[in-house]
DNA sequence: CTTGAAGCTCTAGTCACTAGAGGTTTTATA
DNA sequence: TATAAAACCTCTAGTGACTAGAGCTTCAAG
């Protein structure tokens, strides 16, 4: 099965530009040409592009995801030879999907508090008097920890 | 009082290039200069730049802060005339926190369910036993909901 | 009077895309 | 087979909210 790059698009729920923006950062190997110059894609590379926008919605950062790929290479390239992989590539993944899992929870924290404030602002105001409305002189003051 | 752009930034914990940013898209009104071309601020420019901080720090975009300082410019300059202010500018205030909130939940939610998906992967993947690890693989189905 | 910190402007970089201009190729229909 | 529309191409620039750096000037302390 070859790809152009719209169904490519259709196939992954990813955006034509956004798929020649990964190819532009090396996030995606550069696609072959057709005769006339577009691009073509194999399975292998809608199925990487699959787990590319997986990982993005699980939050991962380019970055993070170029080291996901790059020890998925390590697992299944040669895997019974030396090579210019870590030993211990997997616990690598294992760690990175961790610190992603903390800063994850750091942030719900975060909101958390964050909704609480916003809450306290909403009803202290009362807004069928509109006379006033306290939520203008709140963010004079109150802080978000 | 009047402070330098550092004084201020220590009085208000933000970067100095930080406000020199916010006097460029006009978010802070121009400061004036002293007779060496450098910025000097009144405590009242120092009392906004806190309710910015403020607005940030609960997660306002700056374009909803612009929006907010209108509305208290409305409320505190010439109250009892007419002018272009529209007449529930304050009801706008209490509507701007409230969808904001809405934004908030969203995202709590959003990163709740991201948290559970996470933890599976993780929890799935053994790496005591260092020969596997399932969270490349599930990357590679896994879709966040 | 000198030295170092703090200030100035201006440009460019960050992240992860998105939009638009202006041109070419492919595909579907008449 | 001719043509028109859709899809593709490259390139540049814009988004939001800053941050970093170069190269200069001004200020405050000793």
């Amino acid at each position: 099965m070859i790809y152009s790059i719209g169904q490519l698009s259709k196939e992954t729920q990813c955006k034509v530009p956004t798929i020649r923006y990964y190819e532009e950062i090396g996030l995606l190997d550069k696609a072959n040409r057709s005769e006339g110059n577009q691009r073509q894609y194999s399975s292998l590379q809608c199925q990487r592009l699959h787990f590319i926008r997986h990982s993005r919605a699980l939050g991962f950062s380019l970055d993070e995801i170029k080291q996901l790929i790059h020890l998925q290479d390590c697992k299944y390239d040669e895997p019974h030879q030396a090579h210019h992989c870590e030993p211990n590539a997997l616990n690598l993944a294992h760690q990175i999907a961790q610190e992603h899992l903390v800063d994850v929870r750091n942030k719900i924290k975060e909101l958390k508090s964050l909704e609480k404030t916003l809450l306290k602002m909403i009803n202290t105001c009362d807004n069928t008097d509109s006379t006033d409305c306290e939520i203008l002189k709140s963010l004079n003051t109150i802080k978000a920890e």
